[in-house]
DNA sequence: CTGATGACTATAG
DNA sequence: CCTATAGCCATCA
């Protein structure tokens, strides 16, 4: 089970909340592990995890860490600095049933 | 089995 | 904001 696979365009997840939604209260860096072994031919959007403090948890300036900075500015997530602001793309799995319920409600207006 | 490792996290100074 | 410390736990040598 890979909640990773879960979260949303434009938003992101931490290792820790990835972890908790997986089942997992404590593994934040199984999760870490899992993703550095990943299977490049799974697409999965590693990209969208970071650590729980919204930073990126490659070294500013590694190649990995251009790599995941460009692909979440493709997703239309800032990224200022090496991090992004939990506050505001913090993936929240319930936001997902309410918007879309929201949008239901907008369609009948 | 034992000890080291790490894409982690929370807390304290 | 940054460093130090201490938990955490699957994987590996």
């Amino acid at each position: 089970m890979s909640a990773i696979a879960d979260i949303p365009p434009g938003c992101v997840a931490s290792y820790g909340q990835i972890a908790e939604i997986a089942g997992v209260p404590r593994g934040a860096r199984q999760v870490g592990y899992v993703l550095r072994t990943l299977p490049e031919a799974k697409d999965l959007p590693w990209h969208r995890v970071i650590t729980a403090s919204g930073k990126i948890a490659f070294a500013k300036g590694s190649d990995q860490f251009r790599e995941q900075s460009r692909r979440l500015a493709r997703e239309d997530v800032e990224v200022r600095n090496g991090k992004v602001d939990m506050k505001v793309f913090r993936w929240q799995p319930d936001l997902d049933e309410l918007i879309w319920k929201h949008a239901m409600d907008w369609e009948e207006e």
